[in-house]
DNA sequence: CAAGGCGCTATCGTCCGACAATCCGTCTGA
DNA sequence: TCAGACGGATTGTCGGACGATAGCGCCTTG
């Protein structure tokens, strides 16, 4: 009896052969990759397949192109291209707005209270930038929400854990949608907002771990209560648009 | 001043216009895609621009060849690939034992904490289940391994929130390699092992919310012990071996 | 000597076409 | 009715071609 023996494609095998260079950072992170002919000569196989191979690559975002540039060169994928991954796939599991407050609302005060402990001065500076910045633009619906998630980011890095910080980017990208109808929608939003960054802030100033929470927490709540009041259903499915990138 | 206009390749435009179709449900779960030949005479472009955008959709998991057979078909990117692009992007980055540990520390006993209230008997089955599959076949560490991590999803679930167990899963890849390690090297692990699954399934059980979350709050504070004890440290990078899929 | 313009070459994007391997549906014969 | 043979359809890979343009060195000009 013979296990069921897997024949793999050619540019299969191939992407994994570089995958797998990348991986153990014999091609490291900014290096520019080979030419795709280097490449189909080094295999020893046809360019449309070398070229298969790198969409492949470049699609998991372990290639990418610099703007207005020919040539590939390596990277990681970083969080944008991580949320898109994990944000489609979400979106294609019909998953609901609740589920994703859930689970923002489980991270995001569990990272205010470890980063409280944690958290440097050059932390607590990012996030008081990002809490100066949305109360003075916070006019603007969308620039309001880039500065609300901007401070998300900074809270969580003060966790100094890069897991959460991932973890953190599908749920915010997810939440955006609705988050600016609520913003959009209830007047009395941008205070509250403005009154719980502060308090959070405050609680990490002081290194208060369970104020960080707290009031964390709180803020999510709010949002909460702010759907409420904007009418968004919290069992409706995210939205997803398919970026670009 | 225009804003600077980009270009893009056929191929992607072909994977994004595929992309949207399923994202959109007019592509259904399942559904065979059309022929290569038919996309390229549909989109007008030469076969090989189409396999190219083919391979990108192949690799993010949004169409996949099912074992055997010729045609793709349309999928949902399931947890095994997220665990896997989202596995990859971390051990890029370097990130250390500690940092996973800490992010399960923190997703598992809440979501125990929340599954101790909607639990439904199907979920507590499944519980008791894979529980009992681990005191009955922990001999050989891998599958001990399988077990322990088919409790961590079954409690999961109970949850009932889908965004969590996808945020489990590249977890539970990540720790994978280091916690055979521990339950190799600790005798005392099993039992201890066996006697946290139990108080956290009984808790599950009576609806106690928070005796759910103590005891698997105890259970990963456990296998931090074990790591100490099984001289693993938390320092180091987690391991990543490229899983063919 | 520095900055900017020019042209060449390498490299990418796309295409045409071909052919073997093999999957799949169909037809045949027992 | 079912196993097996058969042929068409589809994928994997290849050889080659050609236009567009990014990259780079060279040259001009101030």
């Amino acid at each position: 009896m013979f296990p069921p023996l897997r024949v793999e494609p050619t540019y299969r095998k191939l992407s994994l052969a570089i995958e797998t260079r990348i991986l153990e950072r014999t091609l490291r992170d900014g290096e520019p990759l080979p030419t795709e002919a280097e490449l189909s000569t080094q295999f020893g196989v046809h360019r449309s397949t070398v070229r298969e191979a790198l969409r492949e690559l470049e699609s998991v975002g372990l290639v990418t192109r610099r703007r207005g540039t020919k040539r590939l060169v390596v990277t990681r994928p970083g969080a944008a291209r991580i949320a898109d991954t994990v944000g489609r796939a979400l979106s294609l599991e019909d998953v609901t707005v609740l589920e994703v407050w859930e689970s923002l609302h489980l991270v995001a005060p569990a990272a205010a209270a470890n980063g409280a402990r944690r958290r440097t001065a050059a932390d607590l500076a990012a996030i008081e930038a990002a809490y100066h910045r949305f109360t003075d633009d916070s006019a603007d619906t969308n620039r309001a929400l880039i500065h609300m998630l901007a401070f998300f980011r900074a809270v969580t890095r003060t966790s100094g854990n890069r897991v959460l910080m991932l973890t953190l980017e599908p749920l915010l990208k997810l939440m955006e949608p609705t988050l600016a109808q609520m913003v959009a929608g209830v007047p009395q939003a941008r205070t509250r907002i403005t009154t719980a960054q502060r308090r959070i802030l405050e609680a990490l100033t002081a290194r208060d771990s369970e104020a960080a929470r707290t009031w964390m927490s709180r803020y999510l709540r709010d949002f909460r209560r702010g759907y409420e009041l904007a009418n968004i259903s919290l069992d409706q499915r995210v939205a997803w648009r398919s970026s670009t990138r």
